[in-house]
DNA sequence: TTCGATGATCGACGATCATCGAACATTGAC
DNA sequence: GTCAATGTTCGATGATCGTCGATCATCGAA
């Protein structure tokens, strides 16, 4: 009955809004962290359907919405598919070395 | 009555055993990330009464705890005091530059 | 040896989290 | 309009977490 989103798509946070621990947060759990590895491919954008890990769909939509909400990914709906990329320039402008610093580590 | 801890102190993981989840785990807590911005001023050393947060001793212990299994931090036992420090060094070496992103992104 | 101080550990509690299946909403195709 | 596909939301479940007070273990001092 309330005007629900008029967008389409969900709801991505401004990087501003964000705070260091809520990033820290989403990424410290290891799904999560894979997932952002994926998006760090230099693929760049990438199909919901193209991540597949052994979790529930709506486990990873969870997941996914965590991470919206740290403002690492953001999503783009097309039809009834749904694109997924990581906000890299966004969260470099926040903080400043960070996701690449974090990615370097998980490569070793 | 079984054998306990033959050693004085609590136990410090080689950096090498742990993982980076654990330490972003370690790190996305609130009190912990303060804890850790702590450490990294310029005194280095710090006596565990000088930490004064307005939580419990336990739960402070706790915390401790977690840093240290992370790798984060160690203890130094001096009679019934101890000290706490930043195992900036190893940590540094482990996980490269994460540490000190983290902590300039802390401070804006 | 007894005592006080200092941290670690224990047990309990409420809250949050990861996970799942089911139901729902939206969109394109028929 | 009906249908299938796609992703989100809901409800429930165990597990983990942050917090506390109480207890314990260790050490130096009296």
């Amino acid at each position: 009955m309330a005007a629900r989103n008029a967008s389409k798509g969900p709801e991505h946070p401004r990087l501003e809004d964000v705070e260091l621990v809520t990033l820290l947060s989403a990424l410290a759990e290891p799904t999560r962290l894979r997932i952002v590895c994926m998006l760090a491919e230099p693929v760049g954008e990438r199909a919901w359907k193209d991540i597949d890990l052994p979790i529930a769909q709506s486990t990873l939509s969870h997941h996914l919405k965590i991470l919206r909400n740290a403002g690492l990914v953001q999503n783009r709906t097309e039809g009834t598919r749904c694109f997924v990329s990581l906000r890299t320039q966004e969260v470099e402008a926040r903080f400043p070395g960070l996701l690449e610093t974090v990615l370097s580590c998980r490569d070793h």
